[in-house]
RNA sequence: GGCAGGGUGGCUCAGUGGUACGGCGGAGGACUGCAAAUCCUUUAUUCGCGAGUUCGAUUCUCGCCCCUGCCUCCA
């Protein structure tokens, strides 16, 4: 049983086959950090949290990298507009997108570059471009790649330079040789964040970063390289270009990419300002609801956004939550250390059922392996019911949960999230019991009622009676 | 126009050359003092439309319709 991923370059599911055995080397592209992250962002964390997570479990030593592009057009717009120094900006969104993907439960990536540290290795390979031909500085000064020179452009995105051409929107810059040809350093203007580089004082362009930063970190031929599908053409694109001309042969070998958050069936995006910012999304809804929205749909698939969505993914995690809080109050405990599951050394990692790994196996089938969760989950609660021995299907549950990052959280804590006064609550589930035991059930169904009327539902168990708040 | 990916029950989402996974929702039942939760049963003669290949297609091939994305910055 091999892991197989869909790779863009072959358009085609392959046998995943690291180059070194036993290793992984996976560079994520990130964000540019000049405003926060929106839902659109948060997928491309989570799927590729969920593909980090998978390449671990299967015993890779994965050296994951995902860059901050912190040089930009937009970073220098935005901060001038707002009266700061673009590193203020830089720095302020760099550490608001931690505290998003954190709340998001994704697992630290191993290394974080920033553009802006990796000069000389941009400029180097820059450089070699220039020696070798592929590149040529314009009468702007700017430093232009020649698309032309490099054969088997268009290899990625499956397109041919000559309709790209026909079809372009591209506005012609005089200065290129080419239409299609892209900066690589950039003459800076005045006041602009600017380099020493043999071309003069400047920045570099957006796809040379990815290329320097990848190769830096991963050396010039490594396995994975993921984003966006919008990066597809021309990020993608250009990155091949510069770094296997610059490296004579090899770069990324398997190109992944995630499907887009649509809002209505429409792209989300920046432009055209129909998106929903993370933070504002998780003031309404827990991470982990956000994080089972995502794993409900295949990671290649679109998926469209809405409050319905959101509660239907609330509703998933409400289900899981109850059986985990069976399980605890049953006092039943899994195999190893008991039904808590946390850390991502992945305790009970070896517990998954074949299942389960068969659909994360085959191009981390998230759906798939949710299917056979719920499986799971219904055995054991079926289990709990019977009062059969269901260790086993309890470790194999929370090595799931554990595995995927949902359902993390504390289950009564989960149910008892807004403000309520809990021993208010309390007092008054003790008297009912009491009336109950009396056979008092009018004064019994009238406490009940008094606390639906706060939200408050509760469960009368085996193990006595719980609550949770509604909605 | 070029290229890519889609159209599966009320909603959502998997999947397969031999009549379709899971979640939400609906219906019935068990349990309960009644509920809730949980469990059981049930809820698509059918997988956009038409044709072809096949013993057999939702799954393969061709054509058509519709949707989305990329072709400019975009995760």
């Amino acid at each position: 049983m091999s892991l197989k991923v869909y790779n863009t370059l072959s358009r085609s599911k392959e046998v995943f086959a690291p180059l070194v055995t036993g290793r992984v080397g996976m560079y994520v592209c990130g964000v540019t950090v000049y405003d926060h992250c929106h839902v659109g962002h948060a997928r491309v964390m989570i799927v590729f949290d969920l593909i980090y997570r998978w390449l671990k479990q299967l015993g890779y030593d994965v050296n994951y990298v995902r860059n901050f592009t912190d040089v930009d057009d937009k970073i220098i717009k935005r901060a001038n507009e707002a009266g700061v120094d673009p590193k203020q900006l830089t720095d302020e969104m760099i550490e608001a997108f931690h505290r998003d993907v954190d709340a998001l439960n994704c697992l630290p990536p191993t290394h974080e570059p920033r553009a802006t540290l990796h000069m000389n290795e941009m400029i180097d390979m820059i450089g070699q471009l220039v020696e070798k031909g592929f590149a040529y500085v314009a009468d702007s000064g700017d430093v232009l790649y020649s698309v032309r020179k490099f054969d088997g452009y268009g290899q990625l995105s499956g397109k041919n330079i000559d309709d790209l051409e026909s079809g372009s929107r591209v506005e012609v810059d005089s200065s290129k040789h080419d239409p299609l040809d892209f900066v690589l350093w950039k003459q800076a203007k005045p006041g602009e964040p600017a380099w020493d580089s043999p071309w003069g004082s400047g920045r570099p362009g957006w796809h040379i970063e990815c290329s320097a930063m990848s190769c830096a970190h991963l050396g010039e031929t490594f396995d994975i390289h993921g984003g966006g599908m919008d990066l597809k053409f021309p990020h993608h694109e250009n990155e091949i270009a510069q770094a296997r001309a610059a490296n004579g042969g090899g770069f990324a070998r398997y190109w992944l990419h995630n499907g887009f958050v649509n809002i209505n069936e429409e792209k989300m995006s920046k432009s055209l300002g129909n998106f929903f910012t993370i933070c504002e999304v998780l003031k309404k809804y827990h991470p982990e609801v956000l994080r089972m929205f995502m794993l409900g749909t295949h990671y290649r698939s679109p998926l469209d956004f809405s409050d319905q969505a959101l509660d239907v993914a609330k509703a998933s995690l409400d289900r899981l939550y109850e059986t985990k809080r069976r399980c605890e109050e049953s006092g039943v405990r899994s195999q190893e250390s008991g039904v808590k599951g946390q850390g991502e050394d992945h305790p009970h990692a070896s517990r998954l059922t074949p299942h389960f790994s068969q659909a994360m196996n085959d191009d981390f089938n998230t759906p798939e392996a949710l299917a056979e969760l719920f499986h799971v989950c219904k055995e054991v609660n079926r289990g709990l019911d019977t009062g059969e021995d269901i260790s086993e299907l309890i470790t194999q549950f929370m090595a799931m949960l554990s595995l995927l990052g949902i359902v993390q959280q504390d289950a009564a804590g989960w149910f008892h999230g807004g403000n309520v006064d809990v021993e208010w609550v309390e007092a008054l589930i003790a008297e009912r019991t009491e009336a109950k035991k009396s056979r008092d059930f009018v004064r019994a169904d009238t406490i009940r009622d008094e606390l639906a009327a706060r939200g408050i539902v509760l469960e009368d168990g085996a193990h006595g009676t719980s609550w949770k708040q509604a909605g």
